[in-house]
DNA sequence: GCCGTTTTCGGCCCGACTGTTTTCAGTCG
């Protein structure tokens, strides 16, 4: 068999972790484990050249009992020890950690006392009443268990785009082995348009030959060169724009559907066929500018019109690119829940040729998340002073600014005395508690946090989770007119997970005046590259780099914080 | 199970919410 690889390998500690939790061990044991799954997730050197190198116990998290257990699950795939878990509790229990609420000493009573092993025996049981007279359990527990279903089933067939994304170029890789013939074969469908959410998973390639089913779920399109750009078009969708391009087309004249572009009567083209081999042919014969992907979702942007009736008259917005992003702000380090030391996350960030990181650690009320005492954050204050003194030594135009992402308390309030937040350049304030808050406190809370004259960024405005968890009932509209009359910024939260505040609400933010900030909320340094699924939620909400915060050079950005610290006085 | 030391054991993430409990346990962020 092949060595298993450090994501593999991960994967596997975290099932021993699980195991162990079902089995009652210490949670300080369990958490070794998934702390050293996480730590290994962020490693950057590869896993055989660690073993070889002896250099395993040199992982936070690692020593001597786990160090043995990676060694042996990359190289036989197993484990004696967890091969002995497994005969213990088959493989379906895990599943149930799935639903939100159960944990491992509810999933150890459903499977000892009610000889539940699978989620489909679970929902069979809760239909059927059976964990109402349940010691530990309960009619209530039953209820929610069923809303969890009810949740997975609303997200089925659903994937988030990051591993839609991953999907697709995996495929794309094993496609051109297999099929070296293939030309131009790229991902269309959601994934191509951004769409934070993916239900269709196509590919489109160019040779002679016609739709190619890989499997149940995964579509390749194949076309013939002069269609390729029409083949694209429909293979990226969506439904509502290609309608709308339709009607246009049958208006101006032509006929449009999937399989060709023909002029009937159009004065300004030739008669019959017309050629498609870019999707721009079809955009430019009907009269268009060029429609970005992100944008082709049939709606509203800018001033009530569609992307349609924006491109006729050339009047689409230019939307922001990955180029645009000069620095990253929010992103955690070792002071608090991060992997990665400040000179070391800060280094891979002008490494990728960034001229700014902006550190913004948990503050002191996260203490889940190791937050920041006022002590330590004088003690990070000093240590980005003098590497940034070392970068100017360098005569290196990088620079670190000093952050937090305050935990916006119950009331609204922020985390530090006003003393301790006028030592920030800047100030992410974001809710990690009281999810749970009815509507209006809910949006009172948000409205004092960024009427504060010290907040910079309101931080995932709805703490949604994708797939996972609802965001929060919140007033976004409310809170967003605050954000321009505080000049607080709006962040787009880069993480996958979040991607948050969604693009749906970004013309809105805009028409109100607020500027946005397309964060990564990095943890560990290959984070730092989650950006780019934030600058993609950027574009799909038709956002140019004009109003994004994070797109300000070094100069100006400097400028804003100074100038936003002058006005508080 | 890891870590750090004031080195070989004791601390490690704490507080709120929910439901089941009748004074608290499990889960979550």
């Amino acid at each position: 068999m092949n060595p298993l690889d450090t994501t593999e390998v991960s994967r596997l500690l975290i099932e021993i972790g699980r195991r162990l939790e079902l089995a009652g061990e210490s949670s300080f044991k369990v958490r070794a484990y998934y702390n050293a799954a996480e730590n290994l997730l962020a490693l950057t050197t590869p896993l055989p050249e660690l073993i070889a190198g002896g250099k395993l116990r040199e992982i936070p998290g690692v020593g001597e009992a786990i160090a043995e257990k990676i060694i042996k699950l990359h190289k036989t795939g197993t484990h004696p020890t967890l091969e002995l878990m497994r005969e213990q509790i088959p493989a379906g229990v895990l599943d149930l950690f799935a639903i939100p609420g159960l944990g491992p000493k509810k999933i150890s009573v459903l499977h000892s006392s009610l000889n539940i092993s699978s989620l489909e025996q679970l929902e069979d049981a809760c239909k059927a009443g059976r964990l109402e007279d349940c010691k530990g359990l309960g009619a209530a527990i039953q209820k929610k268990i069923l809303h969890g279903f009810d949740l997975m089933r609303r997200g089925a067939g659903q994937r988030r785009m990051d591993d839609a994304s991953d999907l697709l170029h995996a495929a794309s890789v094993n496609l051109k082995k297999s099929h070296p013939h293939l030309k131009r074969l790229v991902p269309a469908g959601g994934v191509r348009r951004g769409c934070e959410l993916v239900e269709d998973l196509t590919l489109v390639a160019q040779n002679s030959g016609n739709e190619i089913a890989i499997n149940q779920e995964l579509r390749l399109i194949v076309s013939d060169e002069a269609h390729y750009g029409l083949t694209l078009l429909f293979g990226t969708g969506s439904a509502a724009h290609l309608e709308l391009l339709t009607a246009r087309a049958k208006a101006q004249g032509f006929e449009l559907n999937e399989s060709s572009l023909v002029n009937k009567s159009c004065a300004r083209l030739p008669k019959g066929d017309v050629p498609c081999r870019e999707e721009n042919d079809i955009y430019a014969a009907l009269g268009l500018s060029f429609i970005a992907p992100e944008l082709r979702e049939g709606k509203p942007l800018a001033g009530g019109l569609n992307e349609i009736e924006l491109a006729a008259q050339d009047r689409l917005p230019t939307l922001v690119t990955d180029a645009d992003i000069r620095g990253v702000l929010h992103s955690h380090t070792d002071f608090s829940d991060g992997a990665e030391t400040l000179s070391a996350i800060a280094g891979a960030t002008r490494a990728r040729g960034y001229a700014y990181y902006g550190v913004a650690d948990h503050s002191k009320t996260a203490a889940y998340a190791g937050g920041l005492k006022e002590e330590k954050v004088r003690v990070q204050h000093k240590l980005a002073d003098d590497l940034n003194a070392e970068y100017a030594r360098e005569k290196s135009p990088f620079r670190i600014f000093k952050g937090i992402e305050s935990d916006i308390l119950d009331n609204g309030a922020l985390d530090y005395p006003d003393a301790v937040l006028d030592t920030f350049d800047f100030i992410v304030a974001s809710v990690h508690s009281r999810f749970t808050l009815d509507k209006e406190s809910q949006t009172r809370r948000l409205i004092n946090a960024v009427s504060h004259p010290r907040t910079t960024i309101l931080g995932h405005m709805t703490g949604r989770l994708l797939l996972r968890r609802e965001g929060y009932t919140v007033d976004i509209d409310a809170v967003l007119q605050a954000c321009a009359k505080h000049g607080v910024v709006v962040e787009i939260n880069a993480n996958p997970n979040r991607l948050d505040l969604d693009w749906r609400w970004h013309q809105r933010a805009l028409e109100l005046g607020c500027m946005l900030s397309i964060n990564p909320d990095a943890h560990s340094i290959s984070e730092i590259d989650l950006t780019r699924w934030g600058v993609l939620m950027a574009r799909k909400g038709a956002v140019p780099k004009e109003r994004v915060l994070n797109c300000m050079s070094l100069e100006a950005i400097s400028d804003y914080f100074a100038q936003r610290k002058s006005k508080r006085a």
